[in-house]
Parts: C-alpha cells; structure tokens; sequence
DNA sequence: CGACGCGTTCACACGCGTTTCACCAGGCAA
DNA sequence: TTGCCTGGTGAAACGCGTGTGAACGCGTCG
C-alpha cells in the first residue's frame, strides 16, 4: 500500500491526504468510497484490474458473486469525470474481467 | 523486465496476469476466448496444433463435428493480428489438420 | 426527531461476446 | 476439369455480463 502522497497521472491528481482530487485542476467531489477506487484505479493506470482485485483493495475482503458494488461506483466515478471532461473516456470496461484507468495524453 | 509469467515469443508479448497482448508494442483488445486461443498457440510455436487439441484447452471437452468454434476465433485472431501486422501471417492453416502459429523474426 | 448524505442492494434494459448457421472460396483427388 | 471435402468468414441468435436509476437502511448532524 503506497503512502498518502499526492498521485498524478495524466490529468488527473489525487492527493489522499487532503481527500481532493483534481481533474484538469477541476476539483471534484467525492466520497470516500469513490475515492478510494480512483486511487486504485489510477495507481494501476492502463493495467486491467479484476472486480476481485478492486473490491479487495477498496472494501477488502472477498466479493460475492451478487456484489455489485464495484459496477455501481465505477458508474457513479465515470458520471463525475464525464462531467468535467466529456470527450474523455477514462475508465474502460473489459468484458468478463474487470476495469483499467486510462489517464491518457 | 516483464514479470515471469509474461510470454514472449518473437514480436508476441502475452502478459495473462494483465490480460494484455502486445503485437509490435502495440496493445490488441482481445476477448478471454481469443485471449485462450492466442495463448495456446504462441505456448506451442511452430508446432502444428490440431483442432481437438486447441478446442480441448480452450473450451475444455471434445470437439464435436459440426463445431466450428476454432475456425471462427482464427479468423479473429488473424483479423486483429493483421490490424497491426498486414503484411506477415502468424497462424498458419495445415490442410486437413490443424494450424500453426509462427512468431518469426 | 426529522433531514440529509452515503453505502448497499435491487431491478431492468442494453450491449457485448459466444455460438451457430449459411454460403462461398480453395485445396485435393481422379 | 469435375466433384467432393475442408476451411474462411459475415451475420444472426442467444445468453450472460454490464450500466444505471432508484429504493432502502443506517449513521450523523442540525
């Protein structure tokens, strides 16, 4: 587990300790748990991560098989990125595995 | 230096952990099934493989005449693989038989 | 005590991957 | 060449994985 240190990738900029992220210098608003999954998201930028891995990291423990957990807030992540850069996918859904951050240029 | 799970063979990169496929350093956007297949055959390089054996270690389970499963996901596989590579041929058809897969040079 | 925010779960529609089908192309034998 | 068999591949059918709005429960704060 990194320390709390600002993380920056891309265009976006976490920094845990003050529980702000930027995006485009944009702040945005989110909750811890929202948090939480960003940061793992964009620590592991364009690596594909597991719903498994995912929910380990940000809930820990095992994710059960009707757990949707991970789905609803990658959903709600997308909807406040998408609300500051539109044009921009960041998250990207593979198919029967799981998700991947892609900071992009 | 790719962790040791990472299959290299020629212009191939096969990273399971992540599933990821690099051709050339380009990433390709496979499905698990081509992911499966794609894997096999590089494992098994210039080694002709026939259909019962490829369907075995991808699907699982006996091949069943009428089944074309293998055919289908070849023709992907060369439809992705000639996105990045036109001009070489990787797998190639053994009449008959099976097919091979050829990382080259 | 009521309102609010957050996390979780549910429900349902939709998109994507897999399988299957159909038809065409190409190789092999005679 | 003729005929048969094998392989190539586009497209439809089907089932399952995913997207997401909404409801629910719970804790917190005014």
């Amino acid at each position: 587990m990194p320390p709390a240190e600002t993380v920056t990738t891309g265009r976006l900029e976490i920094r845990p300790g003050e529980h702000t992220v930027l995006l485009d210098g944009v702040p945005l608003v989110l909750t811890v748990r929202e948090l939480a999954l960003l940061s793992e998201l964009a620590q592991n930028s364009d690596r594909v991560l597991t719903r498994e891995e995912l929910y380990r990291a940000v809930w820990g423990g095992d994710l059960r098989t009707t757990d949707r957990s991970v789905d609803v807030y990658v959903s709600r992540l997308r909807a406040k990125l998408a609300a500051v850069v539109p044009e921009k996918p960041f998250i990207h859904t593979h198919f029967g595995i799981g998700y991947r951050f892609s900071p992009g240029a």
